[in-house]
DNA sequence: CAGTGGTCTAGACCACTCC
DNA sequence: GAGTGGTCTAGACCACTGA
């Protein structure tokens, strides 16, 4: 029978919670596999099957974890579905939703600007590589993406053909530089295009684009990847019902 | 000892919540009251507390109660908390948050437009109000808003000095016609100003503005208003956490 | 002080999955 | 059929509120 740490003033369902999203976090229990048994992690901590469930219930609120009935519970592969970008309509003519192509235009490694230093958490003058991407549907471009890593971990990205593999990033962080990416924040914006970003998404001057900022972070809370996309505002669309 | 109605195949908990949220939407329950306590509302169906508790969390996540230790459990008062209007950053030169002053512009009946009366479920020539309403702080426009209500219910709201009362419609709509607004949905997008909206709001011409559209509706979910409110993107700014 | 919601227990039985 | 999560019970005790 193991025992809880963390504040013993907090109830027991919060302490084990907070015990397991420990786990998850270390990776101790990796994306996809599945933790003990309700009733072994009872057994475990000493407590009824009703406190267990209570703390596992948060974890599901929180979507760090699924349940699957006669399964078990398993720790949940970060998906991003509530990212921000789904409000961009990625629809073909047939209006059927799909994942766009991706275009690498640069890879490169220079030193940091400010502003980037300061979202990524590294000393002023770092050095960081910065990707320019396209994104395109049926060859329509809709999104300008500007990323940028820190150099340190990532290095191997600068000698990958990134335009060889599939259209999505986080799955070649993890196989080639071993940095998963665990949760980011997003923030919207709208502004008047750039020069530049017209050019690339074949827009006019001074179109009203919406820009998404995003911030990625592992388990540890520690920012990996800074991003920002543009993409016109004639194809974003955000719901939300309100109480 | 009570029972509850509605589908059997479900589980009890979930039976309940649908039984007292009924009660809300029926205004049995009125904002503000107290519900039944736990143990009363275990005793007139039939079940343990445990799982009176487990309807009554369901409703508390969809914020329709609210739980106060010690003293009971409070039907809410809709506050639309959430709504993407707090996005717009309503400070004073000091960065204190507040509550913009309200200039109701014109206030008219006319014959629905076409989109109107779709939005609200009206016959196509249905007659209906038209509001429009500038929002200010420290005298500067923030936002223009044009909002559209069914003549029917509402049509105190023509003989009434609305920029006498506070800025707030919604109290208005419940003490002048009864009508209590529930739920909302909103959408967000961005486009370029109107000629119209550009000299309302006193900015350039083709600046990108973001529009929140909302359609309100009362606890049946029948629609009562629909709203479309237009800002400078300048002052917008959306902030979430995925995962 | 009585009454409320908050935490926690130790079970029972059911529905589902997988061998 | 064995093992999982899903539902449900009938209590106990605690923390907080308000008269």
């Amino acid at each position: 029978m193991n025992s809880l740490s963390s504040d013993e003033r907090l109830p027991l369902y919060q302490r084990l919670r907070d015990q397991l999203a420990e786990h998850i976090a270390n990776n101790r229990w990796p994306a996809g596999t599945a933790i003990p048994t309700e009733a072994a992690l009872a057994a475990e901590y000493g407590l009824s099957i009703g406190t267990v469930r209570k703390a596992i219930d948060q974890l599901v609120s929180e979507s760090l974890l699924e349940r699957q009935q006669g399964r078990g519970t398993f720790v949940r592969r970060p998906q991003f579905l509530s990212s921000l970008f789904r409000f961009f309509r990625f629809q073909d003519a047939d209006g059927v939703r799909q994942v766009p192509e991706s275009r690498i235009l640069s890879n490169e490694a220079l030193t940091a600007p400010r502003e980037v230093s300061q979202a990524l958490a590294l000393e002023p003058d770092a050095q960081v590589i910065r990707l320019l991407r396209l994104r395109l549907l049926s060859g329509q471009p809709l999104l300008v993406e500007e990323i940028w890593l820190p150099l340190e971990p990532f290095a191997a990205i600068l000698d990958h053909d990134l335009n060889a593999q599939g259209p999505l990033l986080y799955p070649i962080y993890e196989s080639l530089c071993g940095q998963v990416i665990a949760a980011a924040d997003e923030t919207l914006t709208a502004e008047a295009v750039s020069e530049v970003h017209a050019r690339l998404l074949r827009v006019e001057a001074g179109s009203p684009v919406v820009m998404i900022e995003r911030l990625a972070r592992n388990y540890a809370g520690h920012p990996l990847e800074w991003r920002r996309s543009w993409g016109h505002a004639r194809h974003f669309r955000y719901s939300v019902e309100i109480r």
